[in-house]
RNA sequence: GGGAGGAUACCAAAGUGGCCAACUGGGGCGGACUGUAAAUCCGCUGGCAUUGCCUUCGUAGGUUCGAAUCCUACUCCUCCCA
């Protein structure tokens, strides 16, 4: 299902709701039926890991690569350190050079999964440190900033939208070396194209201004981006009470991720299904008459859920994902081996405690599944906790009242979806 | 540089000497219902403790039997004038 070659990158694009701006649809749409084009889309390391908001472009450059394009992928190990003020209200905190060269190590480790090093149109991975960080300034005012007018930049969203609140020289300055990087990668790889983000519009068609400019010959380079993807509601989608959702494993658990993709509104699914997997629009609209007709059955649910989670985490982590669900929401714990435990609740934060006399109301705290005493009585007398499939109603009930899986084992589920693993060893 | 106002728990916002661990709304968390849903309803939302204690209302002091509330200094924020 995955793999699929789009005859029509732009079409399917459209159809999926991906195609937000574009600088020139048509004479963009034509160069992509004349034959393979080299694109780019930039990545700044502001965390030590993507989330899942950054899948949408990232999975963009695989659509463009499976139609047989060449996509570059961009860390930016330079513009990382000024700071991108599009899309912000207030100025950025930098990071010190280490930190933004660890995290755009992990970026690059990140993309990597994404895209294709080998084949006809291998991808590459690029950062732009390679050029901007020895870029001296004298070049950088010459040569590169005397393109650029002051009042043009003033104009754009990312820089007016700043000036009440103020922005600093250095961000204001960041727009320069995007569309340096677009002017330099058309250099080196006769990169056409710059995907990214809708607040990313002001940048990119700063790069195209700058190639046409420094170029002698007329030549054509394109802008394209992506819309923010929204939930029916209007909120950004990807953002849990407890923060982003990340694709980095020690961040989010395969599990969470899972859950998150699988606990997705109806009214959201079919448009997740485009933006975040491979499948044909065929096989979606299959989907969709699904949620139309057996909502409760959750079909589509579940096919983004594993379909992404395979994408971000592999087969392995997904087939874990799925047995922990399963453990959790159908079958029962108590059944489970020793070997199955430690499998399942890998993910899941744990305890190991010695003492068998302990108040189950201490355990709670110590597993994390409270945060006082207080609290964890409380949860206890809501009947909110189970302890291996076994409710528990005492407040005054001990570790050592309770029944143990393999010996040494209590699984601790406290509501509907939160477990927590608990070995005892006396 | 001058003037006015403000800082309360996750957020918003009451309280202006004891009845304040602090109204209310949002959020969060639990319960019922359910499709691991939406909507709805109910409960909880500083800590410890078997009705008592401890720490909280920008920071540091002071007044008082007693302060989130009054006084002093400081820090930060907003607005107005220059």
């Amino acid at each position: 299902m995955s793999g699929e070659f789009f005859m029509d990158i732009f079409q399917d694009l459209q159809a999926r709701g991906l195609i937000y701006q574009c600088t020139d649809t048509e004479a963009l749409q034509k160069r992509l039926n004349q034959g393979p084009i080299t694109l780019y889309c930039g990545f700044d390391p502001t965390a030590d890991s993507l989330h899942i908001g950054h899948l949408v472009t990232a999975l963009t450059l695989r659509r463009f690569q499976l139609a047989g394009h060449r996509p570059l992928a961009l860390v930016g190990g330079a513009t990382g350190m000024i700071g991108d003020p599009s899309g912000r209200t207030s100025e950025r905190t930098l990071n010190s050079p280490e930190v933004v060269a660890s995290w755009t190590e992990k970026l690059k480790k990140q993309l990597s999964r994404f895209i294709e090093f080998d084949g006809d149109n291998p991808a590459r991975i690029v950062n732009n440190y390679d050029w901007i960080g020895s870029l001296d300034v004298i070049t950088f005012l010459r040569d590169i900033g005397k393109n650029f007018s002051v009042n043009n930049m003033l104009a754009k969203e990312s820089v007016s939208s700043r000036l009440e609140k103020g922005i600093s020289f250095t961000e204001f300055s960041y727009m320069i070396l995007q569309s340096y990087d677009f002017y330099k990668l058309y250099e080196m790889y006769q990169c056409e194209l710059q995907v990214g983000g809708s607040d990313q519009w002001g940048n990119i068609t700063a790069g195209t201004d700058l190639i046409r400019r420094l170029s002698q010959e007329k030549v054509n380079v394109y802008g394209l981006t992506l819309p923010l993807i929204t939930k029916s509601d209007g909120t950004k989608f990807g953002k849990t009470a407890s923060g982003a959702v990340w694709l980095d494993a020690d961040k989010t658990s395969p599990y969470a991720f899972y859950q998150f993709l699988l606990n997705v509104d109806d009214q959201d699914v079919v448009n997740m299904l485009k933006v975040f997997t491979f499948l044909s629009l065929e096989e979606i609209e299959e989907l969709a008459q699904e949620v139309a007709t057996q909502p409760e059955k959750r079909v589509a649910q579940r096919t983004l859920a594993e379909e992404v989670t395979r994408l971000v985490h592999g087969p392995e982590a997904l087939k874990r994902a799925v047995n922990i669900t399963k453990a959790f929401f159908q079958g029962e714990i108590k059944q489970l081996s020793e070997q199955e435990i430690k499998e399942a609740f890998r993910d899941v934060p744990s305890a190991t405690i010695t003492e068998a006399s302990l108040p189950l109301v201490d355990t709670l705290i110590q597993v994390g599944a409270a945060k006082s005493k207080r609290e964890a009585r409380e949860f206890i007398r809501n009947g909110a906790i189970t302890v291996n499939d076994r409710k528990v109603t005492s407040v005054e009930t001990k570790v050592s009242d309770l029944e143990q899986i393999a010996g040494a084992y209590l699984v601790i589920r406290r509501g509907k979806k939160k477990y927590y693993l608990c070995e005892l060893s006396v």
